[in-house]
RNA sequence: GUGAGUGUAGCUCAGUUGGCAGAGCACCAGGUUGUGGCCCUGGUGGCCGCGGGUUCAAUCCCCGUCACUCACCCCA
């Protein structure tokens, strides 16, 4: 019996490796022209930072990190996100990290333990981006215009925008009070997951999609009327900017955020008919989180993060094959499996990919395997040639050979142009 | 945490009112005494997820368990 992964945490194979590596750098390459740089922080953190920053009574932090104690008896968490551990690193190292406004970046795998299932693991990645250091509007801007415009640069079609302001704590308790004395008034028309909602979290009840749910909440206070007047402009404001940027998106005054530390801008990027598991990427505004760490300073602050799963989901299936060999080595008998061995690790050496059977197979079997493998050319080392000092090298496509001393098999190897290209 | 479905060859999946375990693909060999992707022929390869029960006999029926998948909840 071999031993399985761990339950929602999946090998990444090539060729689909491959796919990440270079979504990884696409990310790479366009955060670093819009002025970010990346930070990696450990995946292991003190409990509390996630206990605090999170929120306590919210599912992430109730139910599904990932938290033991380490031999010394002190209480550590696999990051369920990555927004709390920056702020961490970034107020632990203010000086290293200049003025405002300062732009971090990270990419790495995030732990949440809940059941799997398609688009939701248990060990799952996420790019991510912060913007420190502005209440500016324009900065939410900049974030959502970032978002956007690497979805579409990568060929991600279809997404929808969705914007929100959440208040901050001079008008979102008011607006709780009132949804909440709201909902009380249609409590007999909830679900029951609703009634349960209603004293936890009301935004929730706004959010669910049962029916009779949906109908008693049609009328519900909406949480953009209740803004107060700086939050308001806020939000106008950012609006205004995407707009000019040409960036379409929506209002969605019912839009909830997971985690509690979000303060005025929210925004989603959905994609419709993908069941549940509908948002590729997410974040907000969240100026308290600092405070809420312990800082003494407030530092506004404003990011996002893709799931990546999601993403590659998203951008489907593609076949991509892994790299096909330059050239193939085929030996006639294995009393040349070490000339051939030498030739593999020179040829490497000049940058061309070069493969030989180690497995005795015979030579039909051998070129059998180069011509899968999509060679480009195959090298036979054989009896004849070998006497005359020679082998011969055969052109895959063209279907033809000539033998060659070993000197112009090597030259020809290496001046091909054709052979470097990816 | 709740519910449903599925576990048979490396992969995708058939199968039997309970009676020696199947196909396609892949792999290996031969067809070509040293030449590929196609084709033909042959071959290797299975604790039928695991544990128990019923039975003369279980891959099949029953119970349990584990895993995977999907959905709910929630989230990226």
């Amino acid at each position: 019996m071999t031993i399985p992964s761990v339950r929602g945490m999946k090998d990444i194979l090539p060729p689909t490796s491959a796919r990440w590596a270079a979504l990884e750098a696409a990310f790479r390459e366009y955060a670093t022209r819009f002025g970010f740089s990346e930070i990696r922080t450990p995946v292991l953190e003190k409990t509390e930072l996630f206990a605090r920053s999170v929120g306590e009574t919210t599912d992430i932090v109730e139910k599904e990190m990932y938290t033991f104690s380490d031999r010394s008896g002190e209480s550590l968490t696999m990051r369920p996100e990555g927004t709390a551990p920056v702020v961490r690193a970034l107020q632990a190292n203010r000086a290293a990290l200049g003025e405002w406004p300062v732009r971090l970046f990270y990419v790495g795998p995030m732990f949440r333990h809940e059941r799997p299932q398609k688009g939701r693991l248990r060990q799952f990645h996420q790019f991510g981006a912060e913007l420190f250091g502005t209440d500016s509007p324009f900065a939410d801007a900049e974030i959502l215009t970032f978002l956007h415009g690497f979805l579409k640069e990568t060929g991600l079609s279809g997404v929808f925008l969705e914007i929100n302001s959440l208040g901050d704590p001079a008008c979102r308790p008011a607006y709780h009070r009132n949804l909440s004395d709201f909902l009380s008034s249609r409590e007999d028309r909830l679900c029951d997951d609703c009634r349960r909602r209603r004293e936890r979290n009301p935004l929730r009840v706004l959010d669910c999609k049962a029916e009779g749910c949906m109908r008693a909440t049609a009328d519900a206070p909406s949480a953009l009327d209740s803004l107060c007047d700086p939050c308001r402009a806020h939000f106008e404001s950012v609006e205004g900017v995407l707009r000019d940027s040409g960036i379409p998106f929506t209002r969605n005054p019912r839009m909830v955020r997971g985690l509690d530390y979000y303060r005025r801008t929210a925004f989603e990027f959905v994609i419709p008919g993908m069941g549940a598991q509908n948002t590729v990427a997410a974040g907000g505004r969240y100026d308290g989180l600092a405070e809420i760490l312990g800082g003494r300073e407030r530092i506004p602050a404003i990011g996002f993060a893709i799931g990546v799963e999601r993403f590659l989901m998203l951008l489907g299936e593609e076949e991509s094959r892994t790299s096909a060999p330059d050239v193939f080595l085929v030996t006639a008998s294995s009393r040349f499996l070490p000339e051939a061995f030498r030739w593999k690790m020179t040829l490497i050496g000049m940058g061309i990919r070069t493969e030989v059977d180690y497995e005795g197979r015979s030579v039909k079997g051998q070129f059998r395997r180069a011509g899968r493998a999509g060679a480009r050319f195959v090298v036979v080392f054989g009896e004849e040639e070998a006497g005359r000092g020679g082998v011969m090298f055969r052109d895959m496509a063209a279907g033809v050979q000539e033998e060659l001393s070993k000197d112009e098999a090597i030259r020809r190897l290496t001046r091909r142009d054709d052979i470097r290209e990816e």
